[in-house]
DNA sequence: CTGAAAGCGCTAACAG
DNA sequence: CTGTTAGCGCTTTCAG
């Protein structure tokens, strides 16, 4: 292994100098530092991370807890994920992978000193683990809004707000009776965040908008089907259907053009999803994109600030917008 | 921050005494051990990782490379990262996940030290990575199978064998002309390892079969429907499909149901893809699962036995299995 | 602008 | 069975 002693050697200076080219935190004359770098890249010399961080007592990692649970829509925990990575990149950052759901791998990470903040996802409206993190010595930020005071910084999409969009067009299309087709039980019955803030946004743009609104919660795939037939059976005059579930979009959405309820010419359906999914569905018209990279990037920005030294906690939301795709 | 010196004071013991109470490296007396553990966890001490690993020249992380190309299967790279992570943490390490889809990153963090091992996904089949990752001082493992020599230990599924065992039992059926619906064209073009096996598998089974098969790449969502319209308009007289393209599967057997040509009485589809992902499509009579989770738990059993001082390469390939679904 | 040297917190000889 | 101590490879004072 090269270390910075044989660069230093190498390059005839001491390694305090070595040291200091690299990092640029006092200056170093121009032909000294020519023959530094000249050295580490004739030598291949990479700083070993471990005694950088011992002697710096940071790690230029960031641990990220992405649960990986029944019922989550895989595109969207992907996409943040994705989002995360390659944002904390460009700012010098590597990410720890975490997908336990509780928060031990959290504490034994942050504890052992492994990571220099936390980003947790998957975030319930009284999350257990926000008490954890507080605890803690690192910065957090949760990817998800928790109910009640926020002492953490949050970075969500706003589902809310969303909720009250897809009520407002589809009233406007002339729905007076609306469905919404959400998150699988196991979601619901958790109180993941986003599904109840989803569901508060619905019903209040409902009750505002003075049409009649219901809240189903939706299995994966074919059995989504049958859901939606027994919800129809029950009240057949709902005309207007807004769906946040990926993996039951495609299969509702069939079945509802084949029952005459939506097609091109008369839109009844809204769906939440990463824009790509919504794309992936024949004769899906519009839909609010669930800004999934986005919010992964936001998140990273956010603990960027944190690591910078900013202290108040705050809630950032990026708003929602509603995309009509030609078909 | 609490350090191995405190331990010490509070047991009253040298701080070596705490060091091999903790990894068990030398015997300590019952009553010598009972008091560390005590002041450990009266303390809440967490030995610090950097330290650790700077005087024993591990670092307990392995770093995996996930690279989110397009036309990648999302919940099989989520399943399989899900299994490595899984496993990995039983025998206590961490993942430092990477996704870029080159050598940068992983150079980078073998050549910083921050990772024991390699476990690197998404292999094309002469993949300019297995050159790097040959070079480096950490053992490595490719997730998928590279065409040539293999000098890496490789572990996968046989989507060869997979493509022989669809193409049999769609000639047992009674289908004498095939048509295999698969990858984006992307991932065809960039020479996907395992799309180039399953291709191969698919011909080799045709030609044995005595059965008429065509490859056909597949776009994700309803334009698959449009690729398969197309495929049939040339050559009407195929009838049995092997579809291996989760974002284009349900739109596809639909399309094959309301064409008639499938159905649970005359099955004429074999999917490759994870369990769920088949569950999730109605009418979906058989398929052969994707053990991506598995798939992740064997990598991460070959990426320990590498670390436990194994050097002959060797490929692992888990068999495939034909499930019928009851509809 | 540059060097020398004191740690960072732990592991693993070495020495009882 | 236990203690002492020399590093591991850096960063960062302190001293020119």
């Amino acid at each position: 292994m090269v270390t910075i002693a044989d660069v230093a050697e190498k390059a005839g200076v001491s390694i305090s100098t070595v040291s200091y080219a690299m990092s640029g935190k006092r200056s170093i004359s121009p032909a000294t530092r020519e023959r530094v770098e000249a050295a580490i890249d004739a030598l291949g010399f990479q700083p070993h991370q471990a005694a950088r961080s011992l002697a710096s007592s940071s790690t230029n990692v960031i641990g990220l807890q992405a649960p990986l649970r029944p019922g989550v829509d895989v595109h969207v925990v992907m996409e943040i994920v994705t989002g995360v990575v390659t944002q904390m990149r460009t700012r010098g950052y590597d990410i720890l992978l975490l997908t336990g759901d509780d928060a031990h791998g959290i504490e034994r990470v942050a504890r052992g000193s492994m990571v220099d903040a936390l980003l947790v996802m998957d975030i319930e409206s009284d999350d257990p683990r926000i008490a954890a993190l507080s605890q803690l010595e690192q910065p957090s930020v949760l990817i998800g809004l928790p109910a009640g005071r926020r002492n953490l910084p949050c970075v969500d999409f706003d589902f809310e707000g969303a909720g009250w969009m897809a009520v407002s067009h589809l009233a406007e299309l002339g729905h007076k009776r609306i469905a919404l087709l959400g998150s699988p039980e196991e979601v619901m019955t958790r109180h993941t965040s986003y599904a109840d803030r989803r569901d508060r946004g619905f019903a209040e743009a409902c009750a505002s908008e003075k049409v009649v609104g219901s809240v189903h919660p939706c299995p994966a795939g074919a059995d989504a089907v049958d859901a939606l037939d027994a919800i129809l059976a029950e009240d057949p005059s709902i005309t207007g259907f807004f769906i946040h579930n990926e993996a039951a979009l495609p299969h509702l959405v069939a079945r509802l053009v084949e029952l005459g309820l939506h097609s091109a010419e008369k839109p009844a359906v809204v769906a939440l999803c990463p824009e790509n999914v919504a794309l992936s569905v024949p004769t899906l018209t519009e839909s609010i994109a669930v800004p999934a990279f986005a919010m992964g990037t936001a998140a990273a920005d956010a603990i960027t600030e944190m690591l910078g030294g900013a202290r108040q906690p705050g809630v950032r939301l990026i708003p929602p917008t509603l995309t009509t795709h030609e078909r």
